[in-house]
RNA sequence: GUGGGUGUAGCUCAGAUGGUUAGAGUACCAGGUUGUGGCCCUGGGGGUCGAGGGUUCGAAUCCCUUCAUCCACC
């Protein structure tokens, strides 16, 4: 359930009730794709970087270690010990951006699993019986993610095929829910937008499955490739489309700039993979920009990631040590980075949230802005 | 000591028969990365071709000397 507390123009600030607890947003989800997040981080860690959710993947999890193994001990909750809010991304993005051989038909899609080539079958029921298995709190819906750019008929047709997938999802999902080894049945749907960058596609597509009243909507396949203006252009004509009353989530964005672009458009939920593989790879966000502890002028600075930051990271460790860390491929470079870069992006969010509840949004909007044009 | 092999980028090596400004991989330096394959992509700097001499219009390449290193045999 969701209520809004307070706006701002368009941006919002809410609440949102799961099964698993209480989530304040705008809020960005931290990418644990197979349970874990990479890197070396666990449930723990999310806690003590302030993490309010956590996203898992569908299509991952299924091939290992399969979802009737983690529903077998319990559901994701209890495999991974996390006890916050899960939302689990269905599959249909990884079916289009990682396996190959893949046939789409109006039953689902077939595809060469990327692990070990196997065939795999999976449609909108299949999708929501595994991610009922794995007990979410939010399951998202099974959708063609359209590569951009692509035809307009062939997205037009594509965005149909995913309208009906999602009726089929709406039905399975409450199916599931009936289970009794379902260990979450209180999980519930929400529906993906998608249109390319077609703004009359965009809206049909989402007028049309806003009417399903489900209890949450996303918009899908932007950031595929498309230039950050264009994606600020399409939210400006789906969000006014999208329920009031129903938490906004852009998937798969994006930058702290797009962040905070995306929710003075009125987004409330984010996910990302790009604070963690950026960590990964030694790039590190701070106020006055990111760095890349791979540069050589690094290697003998003993100051701190980023002065202002107080995660434990900084407290301790000095660029010197974790470009060292990095350059020897010791796995503590990655947990190391990685954990600084996911409480920046959290905090980054407090701080929006703070704003909003001070009616400063506009303001933070700006002094941000100012800064993260440092390519942030 | 004798015979043989090898010396080309930080490292591992390509560079028939001599022919523009000597290449690759890796490392290094620097970009990129948006519902995660710790992946991958794109640029860049870097070499007295062990040293000295000779032959030649022209030598990493052929000849001589020398140094280093490895192997085998006294």
């Amino acid at each position: 359930m969701f209520t809004l507390l307070k706006t701002e123009g368009r941006a919002r600030r809410g609440r949102y009730i799961t099964p698993h607890g209480t989530i304040e947003t705008p809020v960005f989800m931290n990418v644990g794709t197979q349970a874990a997040i990479k890197g070396g981080l666990d449930a723990f860690d999310l806690k003590a970087i302030g993490c309010q959710v956590e996203l898992s993947n569908t299509y991952h999890l299924h091939l290992l270690p399969g979802d009737e193994v983690i529903r077998t001990l319990g559901g994701l909750h209890q495999f991974m010990q996390w006890d916050g809010p899960i939302l689990t991304d269905s599959g249909g993005f990884q079916v289009f951006s990682l396996a190959s051989l893949r046939q789409i038909k109006e039953e689902g899609v077939t595809f060469a699993s990327h692990l070990d080539g196997r065939r795999i079958f999976m449609g909108p029921e299949e999708s929501m019986r595994i991610q009922s298995n794995l007990g979410s709190d939010i399951a998202m819906a099974f959708d063609e993610c359209v590569e951009n750019p692509a035809p307009y008929d062939y997205v037009k047709a594509s965005c149909q095929r995913t309208y009906r997938w999602l009726v089929r999802c709406q039905k399975a999902l409450a199916e599931c829910n009936q289970r009794d080894e379902a260990p979450n049945k209180g999980q519930v749907l929400w529906g993906i937008n998608q249109g390319g960058t077609f703004p009359d596609l965009r809206k049909n597509h989402m007028e049309q499955i806003a009417e399903l009243d489900l209890p949450g909507y996303a918009v899908g396949g932007l950031a595929v490739g498309e230039p950050a203006e264009v994606m600020y252009e399409i939210l400006e004509e789906v969000v006014p489309v999208m329920p009031q009353n129903k938490p906004r989530y852009l998937m798969g964005v994006g930058t702290p700039s797009n962040i905070i672009e995306a929710v003075w458009r009125g987004i409330d939920f984010f996910d990302c993979v790009l604070p963690a593989r950026n960590a990964r790879h030694g790039h590190l966000y701070t106020k006055n920009g990111r760095i890349n502890l791979n540069n050589a002028k690094y290697q003998t600075d003993d100051t701190p990631v980023d002065e202002a930051c107080g995660c434990s990271v900084c407290q301790r460790y000095s660029r010197a040590y974790l470009r060292h860390l990095l350059k020897a491929e010791e796995v503590l470079g990655l947990r190391l980075c990685v954990l600084h870069n996911l409480w920046f992006y959290n905090h980054l969010m407090a701080d929006i949230r703070q704003a909003l509840d001070q009616g400063r949004f506009a303001a933070f909007r700006e002094e941000w802005s100012a800064r993260l044009d440092l390519r942030i």
